[in-house]
DNA sequence: ATAAGTTTGTGCGAAGTACAAACAAACTGT
DNA sequence: ACAGTTTGTTTGTACTTCGCACAAACTTAT
């Protein structure tokens, strides 16, 4: 017989010459019986992440497979020292074997991160568990020489990496700016113009021969909330950072959404008033424009405080505990301002999780219980849906370098075809 | 060894007794090689979808994987009549065998439909190709009785099926309202409220011995786009609906966006005006109070328009073109709005690609032009990311129907893990 | 008319990974 | 000392993809 008529065609999104991406028209990967073995690989890493040390037997009920399976998956890694068997636990049963719980050899291989901010370099190690070792700091000249800033970024690192007693997984790197996370590339950072169109992941990886992953600053934030932080063991939940910018990240079941090329998730830039306040992208009522510092401090110039330019979120929630009612009411808008972009986010994905960063997190537990009663204000609940609002980062402050960590992770463990 | 300081906590969002979900804390799913191979057929099935019919050998090619394995999948399919083999084509090269070219039976079963509007049912049958057959209309009270009701969906289904050659596949549902499409209920219809609550999944499923999905009609819309329309082989894009109401649904990577029982995508109560007009929600400034009809006909009294009940978008692009400056204008505003929620949508996704349905489409190419022009005003473009504004629907107007089929289409492909 | 070259489809056995059943090990309670 | 229970291991089976060789079906050159 003949076929007639079939139609085949697309939106005509893609660019001239550029390669079918797998899943995309004309190109669909089948599934192997190595990729295969590489998922479950990797999903028994997460459960062992989310769950904490367990058993064979224990991990066999919670993926819902044969014991024999487990010990499969489970030997090799024993073997190669990734993970470590651990002492017999006595059952809670009447009689049964001792349990041999599983866990992260801590004499496992390390994470590498970056934190790469305007000016300023931070590296360090990082456990499987999540302890932060052999930190080191360097300062750079963001509008300076494009060789005087590689020399000192692989200074700084070689510092960090020659602490190590072996070899890390990887390098990752959280970074401000625009990023092409599949490329590796920066392509701008509008307060580091040595940085911009810098293909910082290949020139790493040829430096150091490990591999690099790179991503920006919100969404290693999110990494890291959901390797080392509350979001740990969540499928799906965002980071919201609030700042000199405002901007978020999100988990939608159980990978990181980065969309095209990494340019999804430009959550401040969302507009939240048509028409309203002029923004640094060019827009006008952007989410950012009403619920960042900036707003902030020309709020409270406007209204008369007292040292306007160093009005924070936890100035705010210190006055305002003292009893000062200006203070109190620029508090609530600010909550309220930032309940909007969490509302546009919750009205788009349902994610129902939400960990705020930076200033907004600065505000503690009294700022972070004011968003979500404006959030839940806004939402129309559904059955057997809370909201979520917490906090990170307040305290040490190493979350993102920690998140740049979980980078490493995420691309190691392979969680997801 | 002993482990100890492990922490193993979630934030809180599962309500008391709730199950855990595969994925959550506690419980993560392996894949089983019965999984595989069910995934693999699904995949292949679904490139013969987006690529129309392939042979054994291209298939193999397109993806990635040895000649055998596509025969070991494709065989049983032909042998049960859902794949036809096709005549042989000859090669474009130089000798070799010529291709034997495989496509969908179409003798196959075909897919049940309903159409779910307040007042109105539409029922029919599709074809793994789109087409329409035994389409059949009804109506009911939409505040009379339950039983009435289901009485007359049934009949009309069974008027439907009746011209069925063979059992189809399953049911699909396109439903107005709020759904809960994990547990197949209709949890709110506020113009039909005979429809609240129904189980209507479960009772359907019991009459007709068939699988039955149902979904809310945005979504289906976007089902059907991405199954017979213009979303065919993509990957990421969203359908947007505007009308009475205005609703949307989006396709990510390669699935539905459903967020937690469907609740996720209700994309006309996210806010773009903070302190705005009062939405039917409870909200005020939402973007369906900028962009949708009642906008539309209050902007057409205010500003003095003939007849402005009766302003549509088709009538403003008609008098927009026959040098009507105030439909001109009006209309400007009204894609601009639109253009405002597409912004936020492609901000947070990048999805790249925007289907638009109702109102909004019966505007033609002029109006999708005008929101396409919006959009690329307000989004600071990225490298090789052209934003794509589309149309479907006008003409027949059978989009939902096929929408509604295509739920059956996703759900029995199994395209996921 | 025949041979060389090329592509497609099939047959056969190998490889990778999960599953089922049986058994050993290690415990508790009677 | 024995029964019962749970955990971990051993052995063989099942499912699915892969690699290689070969047959079939064509075109082109001689």
């Amino acid at each position: 017989m003949k076929f007639e008529n079939q139609p085949s065609y697309s939106l005509g999104q893609r660019g001239p010459n550029k390669d079918t991406l797998a899943g995309e028209s004309g190109n669909v990967r089948l599934v192997s019986q190595s990729t295969l073995g590489e998922i479950n690989r990797g999903r028994v890493l997460q459960a062992l992440y989310d769950n904490g040390p367990k058993s064979r037997a224990e991990l066999a009920r919670l993926a819902g497979v044969n014991r024999t399976t487990i010990t499969g998956i489970v030997q090799p890694m024993i073997e190669e020292g990734l993970l470590v068997e651990g002492d017999a636990v006595p059952s809670d049963f009447k009689g049964g074997k001792p349990a041999r719980p599983i866990y992260f050899n801590p004499e496992a291989p390390m994470l590498g991160a970056v934190l790469l901010l305007p000016g300023r370099i931070q590296t360090c190690l990082v456990t499987l568990s999540g302890d932060i070792k052999a930190l080191t700091k360097a300062q750079f000249d963001p509008h300076g020489d494009r060789g005087a800033f590689l020399a000192i970024i692989k200074d700084t690192l070689s510092a960090t990496l020659s602490q190590a007693h072996q070899a890390p997984f990887g390098i990752g790197i959280a970074s401000g700016g625009m990023i092409d996370s599949d490329n590796g590339v920066i392509l701008a950072v509008n307060l580091a113009p040595v940085l911009t169109g810098l293909h910082l992941v290949d020139i790493l990886q040829a430096h150091f021969s490990l591999p690099v992953v790179i991503d920006h600053h919100p969404r290693a934030l999110l990494v890291g909330d959901r390797w080392f932080g509350p979001g740990r063991g969540q499928q799906n939940f965002a980071a919201i950072y609030t700042g000199e910018v405002l901007g978020g990240a999100f988990y939608i079941d159980g990978r990181v959404y980065r969309g095209l090329a990494g340019s999804g998730g430009e959550l401040g830039h969302t507009v939240v008033q048509i028409d309203g306040e002029l923004c640094n992208c060019g827009k006008h009522g952007c989410w950012e424009t009403v619920a960042a510092l900036p707003w902030l401090r020309r709020e409270a110039a406007r209204l008369g405080f007292a040292n306007p330019e160093s009005v924070t979120c936890a100035r705010l929630v210190k006055e305002a505990a003292e009893g000062a009612e200006a203070a109190n009411g620029l508090l609530d808008r600010y909550t309220r301002n930032v309940a909007f972009g969490i509302l546009n986010l919750q009205q788009t994905l349902s994610l129902n999780s939400y960990v705020l960063h930076g200033d907004i997190a600065g505000g503690g537990a009294d700022a972070a219980e004011r968003v979500r009663q404006h959030v839940e204000r806004l939402v129309k609940k559904r059955p057997n849906q809370e909201i979520s609002i917490t906090l990170n980062g307040i305290g040490e402050g190493h979350t993102a370098l920690r998140g740049a960590a979980g980078l490493v992770l995420s691309s190691h463990l392979k969680l997801v075809i």
